[in-house]
RNA sequence: GCCGGCGUAGCUCAGCGGUAGAGCAACCGCCUCGUAAGCGGUAGGCCGCCGGUUCGAAUCCGGCCGCCGGCUCCA
């Protein structure tokens, strides 16, 4: 066979060759160096055998794709030490099962059915026994067996093995390796010895993972560990990751005073404080604003409704698990309302209405409740009752890709204002064969391409995912990451062509005759908490000026500089700055590092010097001294700063 | 909901079978100071809750509640 080489070269090679009998050939120093290759684009290990004609560029552990080979290889001598760790203890070999053991982004993990619980108080001694299988440089064997040898070699003794073998799909090769005994179903690629690994990993922790990540299968442990190709790189990673967690928005609600959750009060439920309330408001009167300049307007809703209300929109029967049980009284059954659809719905059906009062945006900062999973709540990010900034646009089947257009352009002028620029976009479609979704498949279809037409004509790179629609429609959500990287969906557009069909509403047309609306459901933060939540990460808690919930404090130098202080207060104060003077009996510098602590954005100092000249001295929360200013100079220009909406 | 871990003062944490501790915050007093912590004092605890083991439990065991990390779910 041949194979070619980036420069162009081909080589010949017996039958069934690998990248090893290729470095082989080659001689020199690739003979010693070479860990792997890349074969027609794809990662390929030293044991697997080459196709015909392959372009072949061969790595050393210099290349970036050497950290992938080593990190899988991690997975395995993982999955070797646990089963060494048992046997420690007394177990025989094949009580510890195995589920599959990928790479992820920093590391890899193995989900393992072990004899016994495996706590993080194990993980120290599994780390060392896996140092010892790196420094006994073990050699990897690769083998591929026809799938029913694979299947006679777990049937009857590791059910696992079995339906992985079984998910394989014809046709393509059932591969293992092997190392000093332990032997993996794995399609690779690995290290050809496990000396080769550097010794810079970590176990992390461990968690519970359902088999093949369905909650009906039995859930195995998941033994987490990170890995790098340096001692530097893992030094940082765990440096980066400590730093992370000082932005996490529950540490920082609680120490900025923003938000705090009681038990007392129920889990999930977020008790807003004056400071985080604050910001809250500032978001909503921003929102407000945003929306009335396109035409939205506003209404208010209540928080229950009956429960036909919700027959009728086909929330209750679909998501009746999701929600609060059902408060009965008399003959009469109420919901906690976990949308606000329906009674957006109600208001539109209040009355006949005519083309031309559409496109009809009906928007309210409504707040709804839904019964989260206990073991799924977060912080801020997710809760039991929260507050959507949410509408819905009644238009005509024409209007559908404008007026979706339009919302694109507002969640996008949203996150700019906020300097959100890490997101992406995601389109969610019905999963096919699902039962979860209501309404007929042409209209679907139709919202499906609106969704795309519409996000691609705004420039919007985004993925598509099936499955994640609404059970109503489509949608286009945005998603972004956390410190400390997890996903959270903010703002969402969802097209409905199934609720208007429902609730049987309807608008005159031009011809006299009655034709049915399309409904656009769209919340550009989503949930204010969520997005709030996420905010406080994005900005570590030192909001730009005009969300601070405390935008400026003076400190005056001595006592005597208190009533210039106050006469500074006031003139912020009535600019309609939030502002505080710190008369306490503290020296200037304790009282400068309080304010710099709880992130207020702007510090003024006031003395003997600024009092009998009318200024201040300007001082930032990046510990920078600015200058002194005229105090009418410094409210004009925060004002200005604040009314702007500047990010600083 | 499931698996694992953790609950000691408002916060961060020590103590881990023998009389509950520190720093910060709070409160009181002294100090009046030029850009990140002045000094002294006072108060603060059903050691998450309930039960068990023990002469004796913050400490050991069990259940519950809450939180944390994942998994599943997610309108």
């Amino acid at each position: 066979m041949k194979v070619r080489l980036p420069d162009g070269k081909e080589i010949e090679l017996k039958e069934g060759a690998t990248a090893r009998d290729l470095a082989e050939a080659l001689g020199g120093r690739w003979k010693k160096e070479a860990v792997g290759a890349i074969v027609n684009g794809e990662l390929y290990d030293l044991m697997k055998p080459l196709p015909e004609g392959a372009e072949v560029r061969l790595i050393t552990r210099k290349d970036p794709e050497f950290q992938h080979l080593f990190r899988h290889t991690l997975a395995h001598v993982l999955a070797q030490a646990v089963r060494e760790f048992f046997q420690q203890k007394g177990y025989p070999p094949d009580s510890v099962k195995l589920g599959v053991g990928p790479v992820i982004e920093h590391g890899f993990y193995y989900d393992i059915d072990a004899p016994e619980p495996i706590s993080d108080a194990d993980l120290p001694a599994i780390e060392e026994i896996m140092r010892d299988i790196l420094r006994r440089d073990l050699p990897l064997r690769r083998y591929e067996l026809p799938r029913e040898e694979a299947l006679a070699r777990y049937q009857g003794k590791d059910r696992y093995k079995v339906a992985l073998i079984q998910d394989i799909p014809e046709g393509e090769p059932i591969s293992f390796y092997e190392q000093e005994g332990f032997t993996d179903l794995c399609r690779g690629p690995h290290v050809p010895r496990t000396g080769l690994i550097p010794p810079h990993f970590k176990l992390t922790h461990v968690a519970g993972a359902y088999f093949k990540g369905d909650a009906n299968n039995p859930q195995m442990q998941r033994v987490y560990g990170v890995a790098f190709r340096s001692k530097e790189e893992l030094k940082d990673y765990l440096w980066q990751l400590e730093e992370a967690k000082k932005r996490d928005h529950r540490r920082l609600g609680r120490e900025l005073e923003l938000f705090l959750i009681d038990p007392m009060v129920g889990k999930g439920l977020i008790l807003w404080l004056p400071k985080g309330n604050v910001i809250r408001e500032e978001l909503i009167r921003f929102m407000r604003e945003e929306q009335t300049k396109r035409g939205y307007q506003l209404v208010t809703t209540p928080h229950i409704g009956s429960l036909e209300l919700y027959k009728t929109s086909g929330h209750y029967p679909y998501y009746a698990e999701s929600q609060f049980p059902p408060m009965e009284l008399e003959d009469e059954a109420y919901l906690l309302k976990p949308m606000n659809c329906p009674h957006h719905i109600r208001i539109y059906a209040a009355k006949k209405r005519s083309y031309r009062e559409l496109p009809l945006r009906l928007a309210e900062f409504g707040t709804v409740y839904r019964y989260e999973q206990s073991g799924e709540l977060h912080g801020l990010t997710r809760v039991r009752g929260f507050t959507q900034d949410d509408a819905h646009i009644f238009c005509t089947p024409e209007q559908v890709k404008e007026e979706f257009k339009a919302v694109i352009e507002l969640t996008l002028h949203v996150f700019d204002t906020l300097g959100l620029k890490d997101f992406r976009a995601r389109i969610g479609t019905r999963a096919p064969g699902s039962d979860k979704y209501v309404g007929d498949d042409a209209h679907w279809a139709l919202a499906e391409r609106q969704i795309q037409e519409a996000a691609s004509e705004m420039g919007l790179s985004y993925t598509v995912e099936e499955g994640d629609a609404a059970f109503y429609g489509p949608k286009l959500d945005f998603v972004v990451k956390d410190a400390l990287g997890r996903e959270w969906q903010l703002g969402t557009i969802q097209v409905d062509y199934n609720l208007p069909e429902r609730f049987a509403i309807t608008y005159t047309g031009p011809d006299g005759e009655p034709h049915r609306p399309v409904m656009i459901h769209r919340a550009p933060f989503g949930s204010i908490e969520r997005f709030l939540g996420i905010l406080i990460e994005h900005f570590a808690g030192e909001f730009p000026l005009w969300l601070a919930p405390v935008q400026a404090a003076i400190v005056p130098i001595a006592e005597r500089h208190h009533p210039y202080a106050e006469r500074v207060r006031a003139a912020l104060g009535a600019a309609g700055l939030r502002v505080e003077a710190d008369l306490r009996s503290e020296r200037m510098q304790a009282k400068i590092r309080d304010w710099e602590t709880r992130k207020v954005p702007v510090i003024l100092v006031v003395g003997d010097r600024e009092a009998e000249e009318g200024t201040v001295a300007l001082r930032d929360r990046r510990r920078k001294v600015r200058g002194v200013f005229p105090l009418a100079e410094v409210v004009a220009d925060l004002k200005a700063r604040v009314d702007g909406r500047k990010l600083e």
